[in-house]
DNA sequence: GCCGTTTTCGGCCCGACTGTTTTCAGTCG
């Protein structure tokens, strides 16, 4: 009997399918079908299971006839035909190959019929013994690329990227407030966050701290439990995830809240102020001599030790100790600060909502402007945008600011950095917009000099004003180009083109270090969501967080700047 | 396989980059 099927469960499943079904070499558009249909079920608001229940599958957008008939025999039976069928002929290793960069379908079925390769390992295998580079299709160069591919997958493999671990600890709160939690906060990596975690880690407070964590433990999501006293328990989930609970009482959440959110480095450092004083810094509060002192907050353990209060993303200890004895801490960075999105998507390229619909949800998100940044002509699969349907956007968007005023919304566009550096529209049509962003997608494996210069040359671009996700890394995944970001950096501070912080969570790009790094040289950053639809409009606040884990803070960031602002600050209106 | 203000067929996801190759196939965004 298959445990209960969350709405990502089917979708991974259907994205499974989807993949053997590539390498068996099946019609494309039907495999698009199956990967549009797993990214709806996961938008569905509702479990898939009640929405089945109700006799209501087809009514999914992207869910028909066919595919409504395989989700419910996969609910009712944890299989369906179908998939039973391509797993017996396709193992299901060697779909995982697909994750290796340089290997698609037609390489996964190439090096699984001639090779016998089932796994990573086996691909590891062949890749020692030489056989790949001996193979027709793929050659000495294929094999080095194949294998650089694989030295970059690896370190991502057995921590989880922030993507998953933010909404996996988001729902593990919710489940643990279900059973009974006075309260419950997000600890450890999510919380400082950092760009891959070890383990989700949650601290929660209970009358009956013993009865909760035997309650949890028992989570039909739970798969294992690793660990487990009076306090804590650490447990594998189904799909591999490693989560700990510590639960307490409420007088000493905040002791607990600090002590595991770490970094360790962090504590380490307060431990050894503490010690300095004479008293001793614990999971569950200060100890000085005979006496306990436990903190229901955390920022009385910050005051205990004669410190400000530091944001959890600064716990790292590059600095941020110092200034909070010094009490130099900047002010707070939050996303109230932020007075528009400059970067988003609509219908009109690659996005799923009308530039009304985007409008309308940045106002309720407070915003006094935002700008559309669909992307341009030459990225064909999103649709990009032509200098003809540019002006007709225009049109739509005139009339959207004619109902909304004075809310503001802007035309930009993310245009594509060319192989040669140029951009893929005339210099008039960029004239006509509000705003430029520019973005490398394509050769990003091509060497240091080339990924420079493409950059540098659209930095140096006298109508660009952003360069979008300066690096092209994805979180857990591609490492991005190999860009010298010394050179990014000047060229950005002298020409006054921003280099964005992209929150979406695959993204996050500037990363820490790179945007800690853009700061120091003079850059000014931007902030944006890079939303695709409306739900996406909330990364703007994780890329808040990551500015402040850069110690970026809001005058270094353009849209934090009202409209008119913001607006002379731009290369064409100065 | 899905979809429909062109509705039961015929479109939909195109173009750049790279080198496995020397004229095209595979991968990627």
């Amino acid at each position: 009997m298959p445990h209960a099927q969350s709405n990502r469960d089917v979708a991974d499943t259907l994205r499974r399918l989807a993949d053997l079904l590539e390498i068996r070499g099946e019609a494309v558009f039907k495999i698009a079908a199956y990967r549009r249909a797993a990214e709806s079920i996961i938008t569905v608001a509702e479990p898939i299971s009640a929405v089945h229940a109700r006799g209501e599958l087809e009514q999914v957008p992207g869910v028909g006839k066919a595919i409504a008939q395989k989700v419910a025999d996969l609910l009712n039976t944890g299989t369906f035909k179908l998939l039973d069928e391509v797993q017996a002929e396709i193992p299901p290793g060697v779909a995982a190959l697909l994750r290796v960069p340089d290997v698609g379908p037609k390489r996964a079925r190439l090096l699984y019929e001639q090779l016998g390769v089932q796994s990573i390992e086996d691909l590891q295998a062949a890749l020692d013994s030489e056989r790949l580079a001996a193979t027709k299709g793929i050659g000495v160069t294929g094999a080095r690329r194949i294998a650089e591919g694989l030295a970059s997958l690896r370190p991502a493999d057995s921590r989880l990227p922030l993507g998953r671990a933010v909404p996996l600890a988001a729902a593990l709160c919710e489940q643990v407030r279900q059973l009974g939690a006075a309260q419950v906060e997000i600890a450890g990596s999510v919380r400082r966050f950092a760009d891959l975690v070890g383990d989700v880690n949650l601290v929660a407070s209970s009358d009956d701290p013993k009865t909760l964590l035997d309650a949890f433990c028992s989570l039909p999501s739970v798969a294992s439990v690793e660990s487990r006293d009076d306090g804590a328990c650490r447990v594998l989930l189904h799909d591999g995830a490693p989560v700990a609970l510590v639960a307490g009482t409420q007088g000493e959440l905040g002791s607990l809240l600090q002590y595991h959110t770490g970094s360790k480095q962090h504590n380490a450092r307060l431990r050894a102020i503490a010690r300095s004083r004479g008293i001793e810094l614990t999971p569950r509060g200060f100890i000085d001599g005979n006496t306990t002192h436990r903190c229901s907050t955390e920022d009385e353990v910050y005051a205990y030790l004669g410190l400000q209060p530091i944001p959890p993303e600064m716990r790292e200890d590059t600095g941020e100790i110092e200034l909070a004895m010094e009490g130099k801490l900047p002010p707070p960075f939050l996303a109230a600060h932020l007075r528009g999105d400059l970067h988003m998507h609509t219908t009109w390229s690659d996005g799923t909502r009308t530039v009304r619909e985007m409008a309308l949800a940045a106002l309720e998100r407070g915003y006094e402007y935002i700008c559309i940044s669909d992307h341009s002509q030459s990225l064909g699969v999103a649709n990009g945008l032509s200098a003809e349907r540019l002006l007709q956007q225009r049109q739509e968007i005139d009339a959207v600011n004619a109902e909304l005023r004075p809310f503001r919304v802007l035309q930009g566009a993310e245009m594509e950095v060319r192989g040669d550096g140029a951009l893929d529209l005339p210099d008039e049509v960029l004239r006509s917009l509000d705003l430029v962003t520019a973005s490398v997608h394509s050769g990003l494996r091509r060497g240091r000099e080339s990924v420079t210069a493409r950059a540098l040359s659209a930095l140096n671009h006298p109508l660009v004003d952003v360069l979008a996700h300066p690096s092209g890394r994805l979180v857990g995944g591609r490492p991005g180009g190999d860009f010298d970001m010394d050179a990014l950096y000047a060229a950005a501070a002298q020409m006054g083109t921003a280099l964005e912080i992209n929150g979406d969570l695959a993204r996050l790009d500037l990363r820490d270090t790179h945007a800690r790094a853009a700061v120091a040289a003079g850059c000014t950053l931007t902030i944006g969501s890079d939303a695709h639809s409306t739900e996406g409009l909330v990364n703007t606040a994780y890329g808040v967080r990551l500015a402040t884990r850069a110690w970026a803070q809001r005058e270094h960031v353009l849209n934090t700047r009202p409209l008119d602002a913001l607006l002379g600050a731009l290369k064409r209106n100065r």
